[in-house]
DNA sequence: GAAATCTCTTAACCTATGTCAACGAGTTGA
DNA sequence: TCAACTCGTTGACATAGGTTAAGAGATTTC
């Protein structure tokens, strides 16, 4: 695949939801920027301005955060066709409070808070793709929360591999264990038990 | 205040984020529908499609989810001048998992997905707020997601005081246990260690 | 291909919070 | 004014998950 097509996966991936014109799916393709990245690399770090919005075309992403106490926390993992990015940081310029980091190596497209303000200018109508992605992350992420504060680690855990089947050949366990928010040794003796 | 001043919250709210013409104001006045609501009133409840968008007025009210096991969690507890509403159900139609109930004597401005459809497509502009509110609601239920899972419960606490002063003369403290996720005997055990 | 590093497992013990039961102070309602 | 609730508190005990330490395979690196 070359640059081109690649760059079609995103304009495909908007056209199935926006009906959008040729001319516009070339404004588009040009303002994003194609950009592969090694495994274990940081797109970008907690701590710094997150001045970068990701399309994820091909690989395994990792979005984690790092508490007071120097504990990780994944938020999600990301994969082909996903929207990444510390929203919050990308807006405002304020210190990101998130770590993207690549599982499988990756191949994304990414979009500066600059050059995204002008692509909204030109296709205004992508207003309302972005705001139906983050509608999408916000009814995830709420799910989330929902189920971490009202089910224990197993349930997390077979919730997980149910919506995610193959997921523990992609990921590691002990990064299994961080995205359910327990350790490793606890995720190890829970599956343990469950084979039970 | 009669209903013309309650409208021109809402509309003063819109015009210092988006700047909005005389016209469009009154568009977006005659959009909203104003209600009034009594203490322990639901606005809309868990299993039914949530077809209510607030803007609240006046009033404080409390977004709750239960759980399959009877538990009540609390999302999050509103005031004037907060967009709450389940926007996963709002934008499906899908059953809504949370309950949205009046704590105070509550008014609010609301719509339905049918009129914001419309509204959407007579000021679009509003796209750009609505993407922003969303945004804005998507980087809180982050900051608490990744509070609740790295910080114990008296941390929590200790954040919520201080981010919500005199918010444990609003609401009952066993709502605010709710809240931070853990049950009422708990957090009075919790803040007697605190006093040592 | 040896050394270093990473990943997972197990075990023993610890701690925060849940669970259950009881009680007293307020509040509401007949 | 008494009964019924609601709300917060306390205590005893239970449990999920954290913590620490050790070891055994894998995998990476030089």
């Amino acid at each position: 695949m070359n640059e081109a097509d690649y760059k079609k996966v995103l304009t495909d991936y908007i056209d199935k939801r926006l009906n959008i014109s040729e001319e516009e799916k070339e404004i588009i393709a040009s303002s994003y920027t194609l950009k592969s990245f090694q495994k274990k690399e940081h797109i970008f770090s907690q701590g710094k301005p997150c001045s970068i919005e990701t399309f994820v075309v091909k690989g395994t992403l990792r979005l984690y955060h790092v508490d007071n106490k120097g504990q990780e926390h994944v938020l999600l993992f990301a994969f082909p066709e996903w929207w990444v990015g510390d929203m919050a940081s990308f807006n405002t310029g304020e210190p990101s409070s998130l770590n993207l980091q690549v599982l499988e190596e990756t191949i994304a497209l990414v979009i500066d808070p600059t050059e995204k303000e002008v692509l909204l200018k030109k296709v205004p109508k992508l207003e309302r793709l972005f705001r139906l992605m983050i509608q999408k992350n916000l009814s995830v992420l709420q799910k989330r929360f929902l189920l971490t504060i009202s089910a224990n680690a197993s349930d997390r855990y077979l919730e997980l591999i149910e919506r995610s089947p193959g997921i523990e050949q992609l990921v590691p366990q002990h990064q299994i264990a961080s995205y359910l928010g327990i350790h490793p040794e606890s995720l190890s003796r829970m599956k343990k038990q469950l084979l039970k």
